[in-house]
DNA sequence: TTAAAACGTTAGAAATTCATAAAATGGACA
DNA sequence: TGTCCATTTTATGAATTTCTAACGTTTTAA
């Protein structure tokens, strides 16, 4: 289950319906509004989830543009307008407020997901399974450590220790449970050897190895400061 | 007080209401609901409280299955399925679906309640296990003190000395119950190194020094005045 | 008032713990 | 088999923490 939630506004039943069936097919979780005033309140209760508004300029009560205007105030959320065809001369009007792709009706479904997509890969860092920890970039898919845009070449230990102190940040981690979650469960060896891995994993990332503090007498702790 | 939430679904009343008297004492708010349909629609108004589902699968109307199904659409809730004995099979599809636990009955209160929080934990980031002893915040996952704000460097013994007394606040502590909790039962040495110790905690909390009180002739307490 | 007891404070010794480097181990692969 | 590399272990010194013992101060009780 994808936690990538799309707000689809559009006064008609049947347009919502449609956007819908083809983006939960991709695996998003879908909010709609009929009306722009619903649209605000529906974001306002769930900003958070919401990682991409697809907005009907063309709407009762308060057009997409009202709505726009007034979501820009308190967020920087992607939008992608929906246009009749005719309305191209508003597009340049609209990028200054921030939307970020204009789809004309009619369209097919194919070029919506496409878009969407497309947005979403380069604003949802959950996405691409990149987690960032102030500079220290961990890309779980490929494997990689990034520190400030360079990548680092990590051996397999170093990488599950840096990742496991990651994940859990702020949290003070004792030898014991550093071993047994990035060790095997029956690790039978000397806790020591967290140490050494420590020390070559500081030693890599540079000037940020400050964020793994040791805690002297438990074991060590991830925290960006 | 805690503002969490937590759905309770199923069609027996006792259940509930067992469930509900676990939880509640815990400090979490609870929501009812009797069957599917209703568990839909109490979701639906209360969904940016409700911070997890307790769901179980057999019930009239609308089986689990389906309300998990339904609510997986507009939300990424955790949801906790409640099933009989022998229902085993349909876990995997469930962790499809976005299951993150299982809970058979009949199972024990404590289990319950253990995995609730848990889960809880890691979801809900309100609920950080921060206490607060007037002004002296003690974090203790990440085995910090602050004190007004600002964080205090403490050794081992000083942190394991000052949260034992801060857990027993208002109580009178004997030299030899604070040895065998904060150092190991079997410690042989002098109780005047606690002495020691509380001279040092005092003087790194300045002010609040004061809350720790001498009991003289018994030990210390801590009292916030 | 005074001695005794209990606690506060201090400084330094002792013990623990960690960082580091370097050597040993062991597995993968040519 | 030998080489390479990741990993683990070991050894050493440094840093920190903990403990102790001694002395000072306060409280208690005779």
């Amino acid at each position: 289950m994808s936690d990538i939630t799309v707000l689809v506004v559009d006064d008609e039943v049947r347009m919502r319906k449609l956007i819908k069936d083809f983006l939960m097919q991709k695996g998003y979780g879908i909010l709609e509004a009929g009306d722009g005033e619903e649209a605000l309140s529906v974001f306002e209760e769930n900003c958070n989830k919401i990682k991409l508004i697809l907005l009907d300029v063309m709407m009762p009560k308060l057009d997409g543009w009202s709505v726009l205007r007034q979501i820009r105030q308190s967020s920087k959320v992607p939008i992608i307008m929906l246009t009749a065809r005719g309305e191209e001369q508003d597009e340049l009007f609209g990028f200054e407020l921030g939307v970020d792709e204009y789809i004309s009706k009619p369209f097919s479904p194919k070029i919506l997901v496409a878009r969407v997509e497309a947005i979403l890969k380069r604003t949802s860092p959950e996405l691409k399974e990149l987690k960032d920890y102030g500079g220290i970039v961990i890309d779980t898919e490929g494997r990689t450590v990034t520190v400030d845009g360079k990548q680092i070449e990590m051996s397999l230990r170093e990488y599950e220790l840096l990742k496991y102190l990651a994940d859990n940040e702020g949290i003070a981690l004792s030898r014991d449970k550093i071993l047994n979650n990035v060790w095997n469960y029956d690790y039978y060896g000397d806790s020591r050897t967290i140490d050494s891995h420590i020390k070559k994993i500081r030693h890599k990332i540079g000037k940020k190895g400050k964020y793994i503090q040791t805690i002297r007498g438990i074991g060590y702790k991830f925290e960006i400061k």
